[in-house]
DNA sequence: TTTATTTACGATAACGATTTCGGTAAAATG
DNA sequence: CATTTTACCGAAATCGTTATCGTAAATAAA
């Protein structure tokens, strides 16, 4: 069924059908009722490559993000997908499993026009950004959420990592921590930079000498991230609390704190940035920095489409922060002197 | 930068041009090489929408499921994302969010060319089957899996829910429960049937008495459910053993039970089907069905390939059954009688 | 040497929509 | 009554590829 034979059926022209099909002007009434009602018995659709082809604009988005087993993401997920269902875009969905050459190569694939902006959240083992801004010098509309480059000229959607870092840090102190320890998931990785920096300022109000053995580098590896936390808690100094920027490493720590025989709270306490349905369910519950997840998608995907449809306005606000909130569970409480 | 572009970069003719990015035998090696080393110096990708709509395929496929907030589907993704890849598709993702009209008006959409084929697992809410229909009988492959529907003639990618749900119900039963209670979150998913067909002869097997009442209908609106749980764990009669058929509904029984001071699994022992990443975690850590969700969604990607790649060969499996195991945690301990 | 066959390429027609540009009738205007 | 508008509609170009077909030169076969 395309446009040629909706004409014949009509005696219509092909083109006298097609601008019925878009409510021109230059068509009646009366034949746009009858257009539309033979299109619906019919079945008639637009064949939506011929439509892309010829408007050079897909109603397609990009959605680029590091992994999807993450609460994070997945709500995220669901606030662009709110968004574009909206707008009737079409969303794809390509994963680059923290694999910074896969991001390289889906953001090169993503150059041919097959979308009409990019959402993305980058991983956190990219260093070289010139993909990114190949994005930019094509004019692909792009928005960086959470995961964002700074140094590339386009809308970012953050939380107030550096103020959440260092508020979980002084909830850990003032829960009664000395020895501080923050887990990072990588160097590379601004917004966990940024964790860090307001956990090291925290440390430094309450003159806590701030020990760079206290800092600890994960990566994505779960292996080797428990094994990375093993001998953190093997030391002859163990940290009294944990700062986990991601989520991953907090369940690590718990399964290596069961393992030990370390008991959370009373001699670990600890903290994390996650969006765990579950984190008030564990044992003990999880103290967490929560992300407004599904703000922050549904946010990167609206700015994306003022982007997309806007092309050239010029009025776009960089970056947007959100707020994250501490919840305060268990797994922080502060030891009961009985 | 297009193919004629290209062309005369290179005082070729558009088709030479175009046959020899692709292989042709009829292009000549020293050709084919200046061609693709000129499209890589010009940066040159053909336009995905004018190649689909002359090959009549898009390279894309479409996974449409009910919700993302759900450690199945977020693994089965990964599964069908890891084949996608492999294979140079585009994964387009639709969530219906339970909601039929919604499943509906996607398939709808998904009629009209813009993919190859289509992966689904259908919502729970769904009576008619008639989109589906549609479907087949415009010859657009189509796989479904977990959420199946059994009377459409399609690939299907299942676990063996009739054996889980037995074996679950059994459990509960040898850890001690007489009054096992199933948690339904659908009365129209054939899965979910299957799974209480499989407690309900796990129950005859013991002569347990099959008492209506302990089948309970949940939803998919959390606050609800977690009222009919309230109820539940009111009566005057109690079950001391539950069997949750999804994983949403056992953190609701662990919500209520923490508000109501059940303990679990002194008080109430509990099973559920799920691939919560916490789920040993949990206080207590909790039993689990769990299916191979990330290998359903290879399997069925790569079904949905087989289809696609030789359409009109009949020798396609209809139905493929994985197993789920049993992780038995602390949440079904039988009791200590100390 | 003549004929048949490859080899390597180009011209051109699709694919199915959108859009520009006309064109014709009827209605409105002078 | 002549002229301009307005209201509707159609022809044809276009988007960027791919596929079919044709053809010149080069090679092989006769």
């Amino acid at each position: 069924m395309n446009l040629k034979e909706l004409a014949k059926a009509l005696n219509l022209s092909i083109s006298t059908v097609s601008k019925a099909m878009r409510d021109s002007y230059e068509i009646s009434e009366t034949t746009k009722k009858a257009v539309k009602q033979k299109a619906i018995e019919l079945n008639y659709q637009a064949n939506p490559y011929a439509s892309s082809l010829r408007k050079q604009k897909s109603k397609t988005i990009a959605l680029v993000i590091p992994e999807i087993a993450n609460n994070f993401f997945t709500l995220a997920i669901n606030g662009v997908e709110s968004i574009a269902q909206e707008k009737g875009y079409h969303v794809l969905i390509y994963l680059t499993h923290e694999d910074a050459d896969k991001e390289v190569e889906i953001a090169k694939i993503l150059q041919n026009g097959r979308v009409d902006g990019i959402l993305m959240s980058t991983t956190c083992n990219g260093i070289d950004t010139k993909h990114l801004e190949e994005l930019r010098e094509k004019d692909i509309p792009l928005v960086l959420f959470d995961r964002v480059v700074d140094q590339i000229s386009t809308p970012k959607i953050t939380t107030d990592d550096y103020n959440s870092g260092f508020n979980a840090t002084e909830h850990l102190i003032t829960q009664g921590c000395q020895r501080v320890s923050f887990l990072s998931i990588s160097p590379n990785l601004s917004i966990c930079n940024k964790r860090m920096n307001g956990y090291q300022d925290a440390l430094i109000k309450y003159h806590i000498k701030s020990n760079s053995n206290w800092l600890v580098q994960c990566s994505n590896d779960d292996a080797y991230n428990k094994n990375v936390i093993r001998k953190l808690l093997s030391r002859k100094m163990i940290p009294d609390g944990i700062f986990a920027s991601v989520e991953k490493l907090a369940i690590k720590v718990y399964e290596v704190c069961e393992e030990m025989g370390i008991k959370i709270p009373e001699q670990l306490k600890i903290i994390s940035f996650s969006n765990l349905q579950t984190a008030s369910l564990l044992n003990p519950s999880l103290t967490t920095i929560t992300q407004p997840a599904y703000e922050m998608g549904r946010e990167a995907a609206s700015i994306l489409f003022r982007l997309i449809e806007k092309k050239g306005s010029n009025f776009i606000l960089e970056k947007t922060v959100l707020k994250s909130t501490l919840i305060e569970r268990n797994s922080t409480r502060a030891s009961l002197v009985v």
